[in-house]
DNA sequence: GACACATCACTCGGATTCCGATATAACGGA
DNA sequence: TCCGTTATATCGGAATCCGAGTGATGTGTC
């Protein structure tokens, strides 16, 4: 463990996003999108090309892999994408780098920000 | 205030940290990268094309303007850049969105949570 | 004084990424 | 049958990234 994740770092926001859409569960392109949506409050949305040009790099790079199609689900158009367990590691390790750069951020912003 | 700033977010890596190495003091250029290394604990490190592109665009949507030189120094060299109330506001906003983000990640990574 | 290295600003241009428009087609319900 | 939604995918111009390079001054050291 321990694994040296800095040259992923820092995930761009699209990046960041479709891999927190997969955390939970395995997900098709178009599932992501709604995810992604759904997850900022409709504030971030993902256009198709920005989808699939992320995608194809995550795979590239071992972070993303194809996932065999649930057996719940018929419908032949979806293809499944899962996180790999180093995709996982990637994600914490920005989640923790995230959380570094908010920490810091309250103390210059002072901002008197509650849990909903 | 209750301003839109979602036209603005999200906030590209570079331009997080360039806004969040100002939040705390007025700072030149070579002053911001040694900032940002500084904050990231050096994993992340910005060039100069990466610098001057974001603080154009910066300053051309008004997160950020010039500051007069404060009187302490001389070094005639240095340029000083300042956060706009403006852009204080889209980096509150910013934060607040990560800060979301980040629970999210938590709920589905099972982070081992542990504050400093 | 001379040399080296850090500080400081900034440009350039190729590579990468973004991202909406568009194409295609199967699905589901009225 | 018709139509809106679900679904995948490409294309290409625009935007962005980002290191290499240029040039100059400050600072420390032999």
């Amino acid at each position: 463990m321990t694994e040296d994740y800095t040259p992923f770092l820092p995930l761009s926001p699209a990046a960041l996003h479709i891999l927190l859409s997969l955390a939970g569960e395995d997900r098709h392109g178009y599932g992501i999108m709604q995810e992604v949506a759904r997850q900022s409050e409709g504030q971030y949305k993902l256009g198709p090309g920005t989808l699939y040009d992320n995608l194809q790099k995550l795979m590239t790079q071992g972070l993303v892999e194809a996932s065999p199609k649930p057996p719940a689900h018929d419908d032949p158009r979806r293809r499944y994408f899962r996180l790999t367990s180093f995709g996982r590691g990637v994600l914490s390790a920005e989640v923790a780098r995230l959380e570094s750069v908010v920490r810091e951020a309250r103390v210059h912003l002072r901002a008197p920000r509650r849990a909903t």
